[in-house]
DNA sequence: CTATGAAGTAGACATCGTCCACATACGCTA
DNA sequence: TAGCGTATGTGGACGATGTCTACTTCATAG
């Protein structure tokens, strides 16, 4: 239980680089055990520092929570941008596009099911993001939401998709994945086994698509 | 701020209905707050009530939140089933299926929008309810997701799904909707305007009307 | 009428977030 | 190069929460 990671007793009186290393530590433990789980103590600690040297960096707990909540969604992104890049050839923009929104779906999906923590931190509670973009991304410097836009971007210029029913249609598509894989990891699906739950990811791009248009 | 409900300083030393009281106490801190704002201490409190009495009625407060989130999901039922007994006439089946299901989605959300709070704390973490069926019913004696069944039950009676397109189904319209509910309640979506989320709402069920079969 | 056990009380402890006052030493300026 | 201002950490304290171990009260079964 008692993990103490890395507490060298550092000599010098200035740490060096507090904030991250209570960024890590957070996100450690928001991997662990999702939101609830990032004590600002436990991060000090595993900094190897005094409680109250956090707040030099962080105005409070919540703050901290929303540097670890961003690199996760950080996480979010990258594991979204691999699963769109696995299609190698891409020759039919119309199965393109169908394949890239398929990847969103089931790359959200899966990084949900890898690392439950991680990912109900990322979306939990106060990011206003709707109408309002702020870093969040990963290496292709996107976020999922706009990762998610860019595939039915795709569908929208190979013709799968009529103008109005592009218009937020993101919301649609969204909603259907991020239901599904909160209703598994905080909610009633609890014991579904995971090998089901994207089985059920499938069906679920599939009706998107099918029900989108 | 300072609430102090119906603090009568009784005078028998017996509360008579502490458990029921604890529970009401945890409903409108739940309806208040989410889930994370149920305080056990804060709700013997408000039962005139030393901290550890509660502890004759739950083992801990995980307990409580447990019995508070039993009431909420009855609410939830409760709205549900409001919503579906609406539509008074149901000459077509057909209608009537579609009806329905439109009805326990609306319901749903509707009921999201209305109390966030009950909302959250109702399908957060530990109720394993899959595959499994424990009270947290309402009038009708069925769970939200007994309701969404019996909906799309309907839906393949009047041969609007077919049997295979059927199974599991409700895994595909729950996820939908919730994951709408989420987004707004406690993500990115937050500052979604109601009367967009409902509208975006009837767009979701039609959706999954057309897209589930 | 009594004793037994369920329901409540009292006090204590560890942990958390946070505030205030104080200590340290990095790096710029004179 | 000496000195100093301030960013960064430390120490101690406070109130709040969950929970543990006694102790008390009293309704009721025998």
């Amino acid at each position: 239980m008692k993990k103490t990671v890395s507490i060298e007793k550092r000599k010098t009186f200035r740490h060096g680089d507090l904030r991250n290393a209570l960024v890590t530590a957070g996100l450690d433990m928001a991997r662990a055990g999702g939101p609830n789980a990032v004590i600002l103590r436990e991060a000090t600690r595993q900094a190897g520092v005094s409680p109250n040297a956090a707040y030099r960096h962080f105005a409070n707990q919540a703050a901290l929570l929303d540097a670890v909540r961003s690199a996760c969604i950080s996480r979010v992104a990258a594991a979204i941008e691999e699963e769109m890049s696995k299609p190698r050839v891409a020759r039919d923009p119309q199965m393109f596009a169908r394949k890239s929104l398929r990847a969103v779906g089931m790359g959200y999906l899966g990084f949900a099911m890898r690392e439950p923590g991680m990912f109900r931190t990322a979306f939990s509670v106060p990011p206003p993001v709707y109408e309002q973009n702020s870093a969040n991304t990963a290496s292709m410097g996107l976020n999922p939401f706009q990762l998610l836009s860019l595939a039915l971007d795709r569908m929208l210029e190979s013709g799968l998709l009529s103008r109005k029913d592009r218009k937020d249609a993101e919301y649609l598509a969204w909603s259907t994945v991020h239901g599904l894989a909160l209703l598994v990891l905080e909610g009633p699906l609890h014991k579904m086994p995971r090998e089901i739950v994207l089985t059920l990811g499938e069906r679920l791009v599939v009706m998107v698509e099918r029900g989108i248009s």
